[in-house]
RNA sequence: UGGGGCGUGGCCAAGUGGUUAAGGCACCGGUUUUUGGUAUCGGCAUUCGGAGGUUCGAAUCCUCCCGCCCCAGCCA
């Protein structure tokens, strides 16, 4: 966790936050406990990055705890693999659960004896209707459901009943357990919801202890009321659920009181967060993987080269409330940005080479040159740069027949070659295509380090290379997956996936400086963008990722047609 | 004529009867600059979904209307 981290209560103000602190106010609880309650089906988001923030930063700040909860009610679903990379990705995130990790799974046996309670209370009944027949029964959202014809069985006979389904003696769907509640209610989730379904399969953790399963309305706030939790937080689309919450606990005997709270989810432009069609972009090939640099999961931002601190200061900024709401990408390249200027180093790099001879250096001469590591940090000190006659620059910072706006090369302008020499170009050489390959130029002894003695200005600095000691790399430019702010609002959401949100670049030129990059370790390429080792690389084969450009405001201008007359 | 939520600038979001309606992102313009980066300065809602009403005073209270989201898994 860095400093710019909340590390108390006062800076952030939210509904949520406000209800605890008049909940401690009013001597309701002694601390603080809440808990991040992902199912294990699945990688995490950055709509999870955002709750588990919500719920590990206030735990944090009200001097609570915060649980790390599975819920692992159904084995149909759910794989170790995910419970591996969820933990990973909250670790990454900057999260500790301590000795805090829990699985619902762990409750089988209460949560049976909790159901056995409701049967005997007369609150709970097998149903033998099929699950069509349950459906059927249940009405529509404006007419009401019809009682099931097993509503009535004694206590004895459920009780026998369900006994048998947890012994196994019936199949799958055969039977479920059902709160006897209201099937004319308003709400759903009161007509008389499933409790236990029988499912024959194999738990990762429980084995096969059991062959019928709780249902997350029958799981989630009985796990919060064992674990003490005080506030479960969760997303608008449980609002409707609350009362069911509020029911259970009431119809047992819980060990402590839980509330749950919502807040709506976080939706991000030009992305779209759902895990079937994060799935679906994975298992279709429209991605290379689910940390793909480009999808929003934590592992693709983390592969990306996101800071975890610009991730937490994201969700930070979001937000809490219960409107709908869509955040632009931009915040997040902004926070990405804002972290990254202040911690990456400043290297050079050449993407796509233009060759330059300096016509009046000396042939078999080189020097080296002072070059600041990060403008930013003074502690991040300096290193050398190799310069020579031939040297290579960005094919984009030359134009033959440029704008007065464009403050880069072009025939007869002089510019800077950052923390070099002032060159002026004399001459453009050309293929038998008509395209330019090759520059000449002339430099200023004088102006060694990049200041002129005479305070001749330039307008542009340039990045650059050293023909002779640079080195060759691939360098991946990701832009974000889908072109459009809204993906699928027209229709079907893989039209929308940017064809081009992926560029891979080959022959790209690096100061060798570079070469020794570690892995997680953010660089700034200058002039362009932040930039971070991929796993792919190997000290054969150097690959890089970009994480975001740098602002552009030379592309803003061009963008609006700009640059002036030639 | 089901139930539950939500509507403050392009996107978020403070605001809880008396403030010139915070702040951030985006956008526009200036300054600085050996990154067209950064930093910095300035601009950007006479108005709070709409219409009535209460009040000396309303984004905040009342009434009606409009719009958007969620719910009919033996998913979570």
């Amino acid at each position: 966790m860095s400093e710019a981290d909340t590390k108390n209560s006062e800076d952030t103000r939210d509904f949520i936050r406000e209800i605890i602190r008049a909940d401690l106010d009013a001597g309701k609880h002694d601390g603080v406990v809440t808990r991040f309650p992902p199912e294990p089906n699945g990688y995490l988001h950055i709509g999870h990055a955002k709750s588990i923030c919500l719920n590990f930063s206030i735990a944090q700040e009200f001097g609570g705890r915060c649980h790390l909860r599975f819920d692992d009610t159904n084995p149909a679903k759910e794989e170790q693999e995910y419970v591996d990379s969820i933990q990973k990705d909250v670790r990454w995130l900057g999260f500790d659960w301590g000795d805090n990790l829990f699985f619902a799974s762990d409750y089988f046996d209460q949560l049976y004896a909790w159901a056995v309670q409701l049967v005997k209370a007369g609150k709970a009944y097998v149903d033998d209707l099929s699950a069509d027949e349950i459906r059927a029964h249940r009405g529509t959202l404006t007419e009401p459901g019809k009682n099931s014809p097993y509503r009535d069985r004694s206590i004895e006979e459920n009780l026998n009943l369900f006994q048998r389904m947890r012994a196994g003696e019936f199949e799958d769907g055969a039977r479920v357990l059902r709160a006897k509640i209201d099937m004319a209610s308003g709400n759903m989730n009161l007509r008389d919801p499933v409790m236990y379904r029988i499912v024959h399969e194999s738990h990762p953790r429980t084995g096969d202890a059991w062959c019928i399963y709780p249902t997350y309305d029958f799981t989630h706030g009985q796990s919060d009321a064992i674990e003490h939790i005080t506030h479960s937080i969760c997303t608008l689309e449980f609002e409707d659920h609350r009362p069911l919450y509020d029911w259970y606990l009431d119809n047992i005997d819980a060990p402590s009181r839980p509330r749950q709270y919502e807040f709506s989810r976080l939706n991000v432009s030009h992305t779209i967060v759902s895990k079937r069609y994060l799935r679906q972009l994975v298992e279709e090939g429209h991605v290379r993987g689910w940390d793909d640099p480009r999808m929003p999961t934590i592992s693709g931002m983390r592969r990306r080269g996101l800071p975890a601190a610009a991730l937490r200061d994201f969700a930070k900024r979001v937000g809490v409330t219960k409107s709908n709401n869509v955040i632009e990408v931009a915040l997040l390249d902004h926070c990405a940005r804002e972290y990254l200027n202040k911690k990456a180093l400043r290297r050079m790099a050449v993407l796509d080479p233009l060759k330059v001879v300096i016509e009046n250096y000396p042939e078999g001469q080189s020097e080296e040159l002072d070059a600041v590591n990060n403008p930013e940090d003074a502690a991040a000190g300096k290193r050398k740069v190799s310069f020579g006659r031939e040297i290579y620059i960005e094919r984009s910072d030359f134009m033959e027949d440029a704008p007065r706006k464009f403050f880069r090369l072009a025939p007869g302008r002089e510019v800077r070659l950052r923390y070099a020499y002032f060159v002026t170009c004399t001459d453009v050489i050309k293929n038998d295509a008509g395209e330019v390959v090759e520059l000449r130029c002339t430099y200023d002894p004088e102006t060694r380090g990049g200041n002129s003695p005479d305070g001749r200005k330039v307008k542009g600095t340039l990045h650059w290379v050293s023909a002779a000691h640079a080195v060759p790399a691939e360098v991946r430019l990701y832009d974000h997956l889908f072109s459009r702010a809204d993906p699928g609002a027209d229709g079907n959401f893989l039209d929308d996936v940017d064809a081009e949100s992926l560029s891979v670049l080959e022959g790209c030129l690096l100061e060798p400086a570079l070469a020794e990059a570690k892995a997680g370790k953010a660089v700034q390429f200058e002039r362009q963008g932040y930039f971070c080792v991929d796993p792919d690389s190997t000290p054969e084969k150097l690959v890089f990722n970009r994480t975001v450009a740098l602002r552009d405001k030379w592309a803003k201008i061009q963008a609006k047609g700009g640059g002036g007359k030639k």
